[in-house]
DNA sequence: ACGGCTTTGTGTACGCCGTACACAATGCTA
DNA sequence: TAGCATTGTGTACGGCGTACACAAAGCCGT
């Protein structure tokens, strides 16, 4: 609600602009939706601001989003896009060569460690990304470059699904597994980013979170 | 954000008031913010609100908070306090004749419990309570009639405590395990609250709460 | 080329919010 | 009882989301 690390403070360029039409004000304001919620999480995306760094008055946001919430929306389901990259990304760093049990076991490591450092590099974007009411969980990414359209919790599950295969996680555990490893992960986010955690060394966050994750793994 | 379920919606008495002092105004003020958080969470607590239920012009509310922040703290903390005192009405009914182990395990299981059930029974609350960067987790509640003046995160302090005695968490992985088990609850809390899983059935609430519970208990 | 329709940005306005500052009513103490 | 400290009031400011009427620009069929 108040304090997240500063991301990126470059001051954005003035934006005159000496056309009328704007050109591609949606997307404006998108960007500069996300820019205020990297520094301030979601509280911090305030329409009249958001059209102010796209060079635009206030009113000209509704013909792109219905309402503040509609342009937190469309923030957070970019905030889920970058976070299923930086799940995939870790996910391609997987050792190729390890037995399939340990392959899916990494993989879900993978998932996890993921999550738990955008929730710290991006806090903001994390906190807008879940701190709001969910309403399209089930759905996927839109597919753009260098993504598979998968959203993080769909990935999640695919970790689990070879976590099974693997043999490592008995079938009948399968169902709502994400649920107990999401909630894990959640919590600790919560607790690092503005929780009693949030003043810890980098380094006893790191511990903490590989020791969550054994607890995942082992009480799944 | 948005939906919580109703709580209390009985009409406050306009307070009238013939006298120029209020007489109690903080505390009026107070209650008034709890209404609101229980009702609506911690963005609902809004000042000028607080001071219209309290009959009050919205300056005067400056008297007795500094500021906004500072009722929504004050909220927060009678939240944390119904939190406690759930928690002990739980571990209350841990059984008596049981081994010291099956009462440790019991006891942690009593705050989990309870936890997951203010999170859902009182989720206004629950939020304001814990969606606020935490300023002050170490400090005792102030001890009044019924509670031992320990705060929820003291009292699963506590139940490790008593794992560790009753010999079944072992001494070396006590250092921190509170917020292992603290972020698993919290997680689920947000899935249940306001995530994926808020149209779950009560009883499906209660499985994937223990389940959850165990996970905890088997990989802490 | 041009008239009109649609789209997109502007101007003005309303009612909320938090809060600052000067002022008035009251209660308390010397 | 006089004066002071406390507590509530009145007025005001700037910020917010957003509704509504209007204006500029693009687009399309003739």
């Amino acid at each position: 609600m108040s304090t997240y690390k500063i991301v990126s403070d470059a001051t954005i360029s003035p934006p005159e602009r000496s056309t009328y039409r704007h050109g591609d004000l949606r997307r404006a304001l998108l960007e500069a939706g996300i820019q205020l919620a990297r520094a301030g999480g979601p509280d911090a995306v305030v329409l009249r601001e958001a059209t102010r760094r796209a060079g635009v008055v206030p009113n000209a946001a509704y013909r792109h989003f219905a309402s503040r919430w509609e342009l937190l929306q469309a923030v957070r389901s970019a905030a889920l896009s970058a976070l299923a990259r930086r799940m995939e990304a870790e996910l391609a760093r997987v050792p190729r060569g390890a037995s399939p049990a340990d392959a899916a076991r990494a993989s879900l490591r993978a998932i996890g460690t993921a999550y738990l450092r955008f929730a710290q590099e991006e806090t903001g974007l994390f906190h807008t990304a879940f701190a709001i009411p969910d309403e399209t969980r089930g759905e996927p990414i839109p597919a753009k470059a260098g993504n598979s359209g998968r959203n993080p919790f769909q990935l999640l599950g695919d970790a689990l699904d070879r976590l099974v295969d693997a043999g490592v996680l008995p079938p009948e555990r399968r169902p709502g597994a994400e649920y107990l490893a999401w909630s894990a992960v959640r919590g600790l986010a919560m607790l690092l980013t503005e929780g009693p955690l949030r003043r810890l060394t980098s380094a006893e966050r790191d511990a903490i979170g590989q020791r969550l994750l054994d607890m995942v793994e082992k009480g799944l």
